[in-house]
DNA sequence: TCTGGGGTCCTAGGACCC
DNA sequence: TCTGGGGTCCTAGGACCC
């Protein structure tokens, strides 16, 4: 990625600590200073989904088995949890970040990065202005959270990871590259369990160490994956999680719900009436964010914990029940291996547009394709019969007939240079 | 260790087009 | 008779994030 050069950036990373577990507390005070463990009981199907740090200290953690963190923990207190009121308080949160840069970009329901960039008049310098921050939210929401402050917002991220729990991090200018260096090569964010393992295989354990490898031999061995690692081991906000911009919150890529059952199932009736309901609430969706769905795929996990996906891409986009259901039953008795017990079924909507035919503001992903499209062929138009052959006006006004038409290619087809 | 649900992005191969 | 060189779209799977 080049960066232009700009004067340098203020970002803050504020993370909730222990999130969903923190909002309990606040309506069951008794919770306080014991394990819990907020992501159902352990007789069921799930992981955990936020462990306070007295559960921690058993090693339990997110996203591990309900059982494992039960084994860890017998004495453990175990939640359902409250999502509703976790966005609530993620909302007032939200309105409080609001107050200190009109750049906020919640990252999920309890994270967000802010850009302080210039604020010192108004804030002061960035540490008295994080410290600011964290009283405004604890004296409003009584909620502990961290802040990290760095140049990029992957510095600053990492920061709040290490200034929990309710702590400020400061990461000076500069001394970006021999803050990270000491740190496990995993505190990057987009190096997981896979990344790291192949890493560690590498010699590379620690981030100074892939530092030290450089950019080279990174890229060798993990493609545009390892362009990225090497630009976050100096501190750069690099690959696309990061470089997404401030401006955020448009609309989604995809919709999708899928679900679990209790006991891996065979039923018929179970399963018609699964896909049914899937199919509804993703079609429900598609109707609140004014989307139609292009492709409609379904999602099939059998007992072995074996997944498939079939997917189809629809002649017409489309935000109806009726169609959503209809192809993902035909692509479930079609695909789906007969007799074996199923674990779980999703339904999922992609190619996402905001109206059912082509017609996206030109300068809007979907779009941007066929007006190039059009543009090639007003080129080749112009290859075969001179420059006067083709008005900009018409023949912009007939690409848009075509695309209304859904023959796109049509244009580019009879009048081709190639012409065969 | 018996593994949720909602997402994003990337890769890679094949079809198809000019 | 050793065989292009783009490009896009579609599909399936997987890593990763919270």
């Amino acid at each position: 990625m080049t960066r232009t050069p700009r004067a340098r950036q203020v970002v803050f990373h504020l993370d909730m600590d222990a999130f969903f577990v923190s909002v309990e507390e606040l309506s069951d005070s008794s919770l306080k200073g014991k394990p819990v463990v907020v992501g159902g009981n352990p007789g069921q199907r799930g992981v955990v989904a936020a462990a306070s740090y007295e559960a921690r200290k058993f090693g339990i953690h997110s996203a591990m088995p309900l059982q494992e963190a039960h084994r860890r923990c017998p004495q453990a207190v175990f939640l359902e949890g409250h999502p509703h009121k976790y966005l609530d308080y993620s909302r007032r949160v939200k309105a409080i970040l609001g107050r200190f840069s009109p750049l906020v970009a919640m990252a999920s329901i309890d994270e967000a990065y802010l850009d302080l960039t210039g604020t010192d008049r108004l804030l002061g310098p960035p540490l008295k202005a994080a410290h600011t921050l964290h009283e405004a939210v604890a004296a409003e929401t009584a909620l502990p959270c961290s802040i990290g402050i760095g140049t990029s917002r992957l510095i600053a991220k990492i920061g709040s990871g290490l200034a929990k729990p309710n702590g400020v991090l400061f990461v000076e200018p500069g001394c970006e590259a021999a803050f990270l260096a000491p740190l496990e090569v995993g505190r990057v964010p987009g190096v997981g369990k896979v990344m790291r393992e192949r890493l560690r295989k590498l010699g590379i354990a620690t981030i100074g160490q892939a530092q030290s490898r450089g950019e080279t031999f990174l890229e060798q061995h993990f493609g545009k994956a390892g362009l990225d690692l090497a630009g976050k081991t100096r501190g750069l906000d690099a690959g696309a999680w990061f470089s997404t911009g401030f401006a955020h919150g448009e609309n989604p890529k995809s919709i999708s719900h899928e679900t679990t059952f209790r006991r891996d199932t065979r039923d018929r009736a179970v399963i018609d009436a699964t896909l049914a309901k899937l199919a509804q609430l993703v079609a429900r969706r598609l109707r609140e964010h004014g989307l139609w769905a292009r492709t409609v795929q379904i999602k099939i996990r059998y007992k072995d914990f074996s997944t498939r996906t079939r997917a189809k891409t629809l002649g017409e986009a489309t935000q109806l029940d009726k169609v959503i259901l209809e192809t993902v039953r035909q692509l479930f008795s079609r695909h789906r291996v007969p007799n074996r017990a199923i674990r779980l079924l999703g339904v999922h909507a992609g190619s996402l547009q905001s109206s059912p035919a082509y017609q996206e503001s030109l300068f809007e992903t979907g779009g941007r394709q066929k007006w190039s499209r059009a543009l090639e062929a007003v080129d080749a138009l112009r290859d075969r019969f001179g420059e006067s052959s083709v008005g900009l006006a018409a023949s912009l006004g007939h690409a848009r007939r075509e695309r209304v038409h859904e023959n796109p290619a049509g244009l580019a087809g009879r009048h081709s240079g190639r012409g065969e």
